[in-house]
DNA sequence: CCTGTGACTGGAT
DNA sequence: GATCCAGCCACAG
């Protein structure tokens, strides 16, 4: 089930109903330190499930979100920093991660089962 | 309105 | 096993 709690973003965006989106964020940030999920997890979370895509589609515009959004604990369903690419530097998303305890290795988390937080389990 | 494009995923090949 | 293939659906042009 959507968080649909009043969570007012600074929207703009013109384009209006970014409710899917602020789900989208509103989950990521929920995300405990030193843990990390998938975007499939979040999909479902969200009921729609089958639609991991626009979830990733979703943090690809994250970057001008306040508060901002860590991004970098959502990655694909084998632990992979697929979207790493998209944040400032290519090494940011690891770097990020590292900080928090992870441990990255050849753009993969390591024993990303055991850091593995399930939205639909977890909250 | 129609088309192309994904930070993905699960099942078929 | 590794790869391919087809859904997925919001958005920009």
């Amino acid at each position: 089930m959507p968080i649909k709690k009043n969570n007012p973003l600074p929207d703009t965006t013109a384009s209006g109903s970014y409710d899917f989106f602020r789900d989208v964020y509103d989950v990521v940030r929920l995300i405990p330190k030193g843990r990390v999920t998938s975007y499939g997890a979040i999909a479902a979370y969200l009921g729609t499930k089958g639609s991991a895509r626009m979830v990733g589609w979703a943090l690809n515009h994250c970057h001008n979100m306040q508060p901002e959004v860590p991004a970098q604990r959502v990655v694909n369903r084998m632990g992979m920093l697929s979207g790493k690419a998209h944040f400032e530097t290519p090494t940011q998303m690891q770097e990020l991660l590292e900080q928090e305890g992870l441990t990255i290795k050849n753009d993969c988390i390591v024993d990303f089962q055991k850091h593995f937080w399930d939205p639909s389990q977890e909250l």
